[in-house]
DNA sequence: CACCGGATTGGCT
DNA sequence: GCCAATCCGGTGT
């Protein structure tokens, strides 16, 4: 399975909620040590600064951590969650936007057994990889590759490998997790392929 | 199956 | 010091 490694145009775009759609049934691929693991899309939020209060970003504060989404578009965020989790978002936009989608489940498709083995399971479930933090451990993804570029086919990048999510395959809902964030938390920015096995209902 | 608490670290006030 | 874009295992129904 190869497909086309997206490039600048996709990532750049202004609207990250259009790139959050787009992101559905594309191909995130990571190769560490020559060895290639890759899922399907099937799961994304969308994070805008500087209106979004669920936005590490929100009212453009700019940190030592959030200072990577305000590159630009086509390089990964990966930030530690709840001490444990590496949570893995992909930078959109223009530099000086901070914008964000997190990846927050794929449906498994090249090697499942490395995929196993970090994630110390026997068997292929959904719970090998649903869920953002499951599916950075899965994919060997870590917040120490926070920067790291999507764009030169190196460590992590996306593929485009023909599959088209259309308007009624496609869920949507408020984003999970973010209640403390008020009227933002509200908002429909989470994006799903309708009835995988490979999202958590 | 639903509910609940503990894990564990670092970012920010 | 507080709490977070989560996960897992234990308990009770």
């Amino acid at each position: 399975m190869e497909g086309r490694i997206l490039t600048e145009d996709f990532y750049r775009s202004e609207d990250v909620l259009q790139v959050a759609r787009a992101l559905l049934g594309k191909l995130l691929v990571t190769k560490m040590d020559g060895v290639r693991t890759s899922g399907i899309i099937t799961e994304v939020e969308a994070y805008r600064a500087p209106d979004d209060r669920a936005c590490h970003a929100y009212g453009n504060r700019c940190t030592a951590r959030t200072e990577v989404m305000f590159r630009a578009g086509g390089c990964a965020y990966i930030y530690l969650c709840y001490g444990m989790h590496h949570l893995f978002n992909v930078v959109t936009g223009p530099e000086g936007m901070a914008h964000a989608v997190l990846v927050r489940a794929v449906e498994p498709l090249e090697g499942v057994e490395e995929m196993l083995r970090r994630r110390g399971k026997k068997k292929v479930q959904p719970q090998l990889t649903t869920g953002p933090g499951v599916l950075s451990q899965a994919l060997g993804l870590h917040k120490d590759m926070s920067g790291e570029n999507l764009l030169s086919g190196e460590r992590v990048w996306i593929e485009d490998i023909g599959r088209k999510i259309t308007e009624h395959e496609m869920g949507v809902s408020p984003r999970i997790g973010v209640d403390y964030a008020g009227e933002s938390a509200l908002w429909p920015w989470r994006f799903f392929i309708r009835g995988s096995k490979w999202v958590k209902r």
